[in-house]
DNA sequence: GACTTATATAAGCAATTGATTATATTATAA
DNA sequence: TTATAATATAATCAATTGCTTATATAAGTC
């Protein structure tokens, strides 16, 4: 089991509306960084550096394709995320929004 | 389910190594100030402030008992804290050796 | 090549946080 | 009532954090 200092670590990055909502959202698909500042209405460079600290620990991975960078979740190893996952109320709505907007707009390809 | 937000914010409760532990050491039994001020060796104040939030957030209650003011954990309502509690190893054998110092020190009674 | 789009990194800053020290409150005991 | 022990609160401060703006890198397009 892990130590009481990693788990308080890794849950600081839980503890934060941004990073949990990003999260949320990537439960149901891989997305892009441009589709996450989107859906949260920030700036870009926020949405990266949330999204830095999540994969510096291992709670999601990315994958380059073309000129974008997609992020899903990989949780495998911290299952007490996991198990906080399991009481996040699902995003979907605020994705649904998202693939209207990119029918008119083009956005990300 | 609880709003994002809330959970949010009280995962916040949780990253942090004192509170996380506090609440691992009352996962044992019930405990008063100072006891976890002893086992914690930190300063009765900065214990104090911790308990209060952890209390305002209701996450754990309080009674008085004489002069001491004892703390016990009420997770009921919040059961992706108790999910993520699962995953933190115990804090037994701290509360031991705080035992033993008890019976020559009489601290606490 | 030059231009655009997507993403990352760096610097700066206001706000929050965890801790300390000092003081107040509450209860017990002499 | 005075003294002591347990706890709470207030003030302060250094460190951390989340965000913004500016800039750099990387990939695609013309």
């Amino acid at each position: 089991m892990e130590d009481i200092t990693k788990i308080a670590e890794t849950l600081k990055l839980l503890a934060d509306r941004t990073r949990l909502t990003i999260l949320t959202l990537l439960r149901e698909r891989e997305l892009c960084v441009c589709e996450i500042v989107e859906v949260l209405e920030t700036t870009q460079p926020n949405i990266s550096q949330h999204l830095r600290k999540l994969k510096d620990a291992g709670l999601v991975s990315e994958a380059r394709r073309g000129q974008w960078v997609y992020y899903s979740l990989s949780l495998a190893k911290v299952p007490y995320v996991q198990a906080v996952m399991d009481y996040v109320p699902s995003a979907k709505e605020q994705l649904d929004s998202l693939n209207l907007d990119c029918t008119t707009d083009d956005c990300c390809e």
